[in-house]
DNA sequence: CTTGACCTTCCCATCATTGGAAGGACTAAA
DNA sequence: TTTAGTCCTTCCAATGATGGGAAGGTCAAG
């Protein structure tokens, strides 16, 4: 099977094939005479767990982990859950981080009216001087916005 | 002032600032015959604003119509309304991906004994051959995980 | 033998932000 | 006045996961 093939019977891109395989998520495949990567239903079955994780949101690191820990027949599952806890946590704040984002301008949307005048409470929020949502301090890089699933 | 008191009263980095003037986000500054950049407290205001709205989520496009009808004083406020909104939106459609995943890995979790043994009802969902979340398709660049917020 | 669909590698862009290097400017103390 | 240390400058690179596209090789069908 070529790799426009597995990355159809996968649902990851050929483009994302490569790229997982580049940095070691997936092994080196085998290669065709001309060069052409070759997939076996076993590889399509692992590029679809890999989908599946990326779906759930796990970082590619986290995939690496979740993928030996399958492949690994003496694996306990306590280290499983561990990840996918620590996962869950992680969307749970930045959950969290959103809904205070949605609860405040939707509040502050209320308040303005909507027309032709120049009066807006949203601006006016956003222009005063005091410290407004006070230390809310997202984790910095890739906290809240932003690429939040793959696909 | 300089970049670094603009930065430290404003609270956006000395980097985001320049990077800032750099997209023409702020116009360029005086500068000092050495070259330093010169802020005045009408900049660090500018600046605060920035700040907030990237506090509130906004993109920096975002971020760049709030800055012009701030100060327009001719503006509509259901112009800013209407940014804030589909803002509010975006954010909401984030939340529940991410409330989604969340709770398909809770209650997977949740059937996980999480002991030393391999069995393990999480890995067996991400090696299922079934749809899964069937047609959970997040927006693709930038959808669901990652930067939710600066700073 | 040509056409078109596929494959290859390589580089670039995204989005907002941080880090660091190399070098100049300024300030306070010795 | 020299020196140390802190600030400033610009420029380049990396982050994370993904898509876009160019330039060129391969393959199957007509």
């Amino acid at each position: 099977m070529n790799i426009g093939q597995a990355a159809q019977a996968s649902g990851v891109s050929a483009k994302m094939i490569r790229y997982y395989e580049s940095i070691g998520l997936i092994p080196k495949t085998v290669r065709t005479e001309a060069g052409y990567r070759v997939y076996s239903d076993h590889d399509v079955h692992t590029l679809r767990f890999i989908r599946r994780s990326r779906d759930l949101g796990f970082s590619v690191e986290q995939i690496a982990d979740l993928v030996s820990l399958w492949q690994d027949r003496e694996r306990a599952s306590k280290d499983v859950k561990a990840i996918a806890l620590e996962h869950v946590t992680v969307l749970e704040r930045k959950i969290r981080e959103l809904q205070e984002m949605a609860s405040t301008l939707t509040h502050l949307a209320t308040n303005c009216h909507g027309d032709a005048r120049p009066h807006c409470p949203i601006l006016e929020e956003l222009a005063s001087d005091e410290a407004g949502q006070g230390d809310f301090k997202p984790d910095a890089k890739f906290g809240l916005l932003g690429k939040v699933s793959a696909r």
